[in-house]
DNA sequence: CGGAATATTAGACCGATCGTCTACAAAATC
DNA sequence: GATTTTGTAGACGATCGGTCTAATATTCCG
């Protein structure tokens, strides 16, 4: 019994429960998937009592989904900050992006991954609807990085004739794989081998 | 209460009741994972009482281990048959290997993945002495179609100065996030397209 | 053929943890 | 200062992984 109950002061020095939740859940989830992420756990790390998480969230699957949503719109902020990139070439911006993601991951000492990957793995298991929702975050990344191809092919890094799309979906079906691998390996090994051979296999006219 | 105690017989119409247990989890990990994999369920499903499990298995984790053992012999024993069938080209061993692949994903209609990759996936959250199995798992996998590349080398279907071994490292982490993938989407899409995308841009010489 | 030893099953039981829910207190509002 | 809103506290039943004792079939040995 650390505190009695009742509404904690937030206006001021206020604390932001339900963000607070998000980012742990994050953390969490990323690390070790749905299924074995407990409601307990997570509420012991931020400090908050199980009644608060029930009242910003209907249940276990509503904040899984709130956090899908949440991490798209991250991910695909990421993307454009690196895909936008006026000052880089188009490849190089790829080029940017995976070197991101490798500090990122080895900020986390290669234990967190990528949340679109572990939910997808465990989708079996997962509320139904989770599926269409990863399905549309992977569709929006694949957009976004056929977008950097197709400035690439603009630039003349890319033959003209390549198909992006295709070549963004199998980016991302490939990259899934190699951060899985990452954190398997717990080293950026597998990130950067993928990264290199799918730069070396582009066709560039 | 269906049956009373005691052994039933196991010279005729014997019942593997070990077997049974692995086979089962098999099916059950390589759809869900192992946290969301519970024990009840398993014994329900194969029609057997906790105490015959923990007669054969010491633990949950133990029990893992021996599925992880299980599922490398029969993977191992799948490579074989493609990559070493001389009745093949190298490389159409490889793809003998993929449309197998992409046949089983369908024939489970596309919910059960790879055992290896499910795991590698939540492997923050398991028994550290799994990680260093699913290596060495993936290691295998690695020399097997090393050596089937290598042997596409020898019959010119491959450059000469190929990296087979970095080749197969490629391979196997891009194509488990294409089972991931066919998994989330429920088709084999991603496995075709990342086979395609790895052979296409194979250096033939 | 009989009895002891062994192999295996039956399922109650335990502490921990799961996700849900009801009761209530403080802050905000009027 | 009463009411409403906002948020907290923690009890609750179900289920989890795991252990344990009791019971019985089979095998072994004489």
């Amino acid at each position: 019994m650390r505190r009695k109950p009742g509404r904690p002061p937030r206006a001021e020095g206020a604390r932001d429960t339900r963000g607070a939740l998000l980012r742990a859940g994050l953390e969490v989830l990323t690390e070790k998937g749905f299924a074995a992420s407990g409601l307990d756990e997570l509420l012991r790390r931020v400090g908050v009592p199980k009644g608060s998480f029930y009242y910003y969230f209907d249940s276990k699957e509503a904040f899984g989904a709130a956090l899908i949503e949440r991490y798209a719109a991250y991910f695909a902020r990421k993307l454009d900050r690196h895909f936008l990139d006026e000052a880089l070439s188009p490849l190089a911006r790829l080029q940017a992006f995976v070197d991101d993601a490798c500090a990122g991951m080895a900020r986390h000492a290669f234990r967190r991954g990528c949340l679109v990957g572990n939910l997808g793995q465990e989708i079996a298991a997962l509320p139904e609807a989770y599926r269409e929702s990863l399905r549309a975050v992977l569709a929006d990344w694949e957009s976004r990085l056929a977008a950097c191809l197709e400035a690439a092919k603009e630039a003349g890094e890319l033959a003209a004739g390549a198909d992006c799309t295709r070549l963004a979906a199998y980016f991302w079906t490939g990259w899934e794989g190699a951060v899985l691998r990452a954190k398997l390996e717990g080293n950026e090994r597998a990130l950067r081998l993928f990264a290199e051979g799918f730069v070396a296999t582009l066709p560039r006219r």
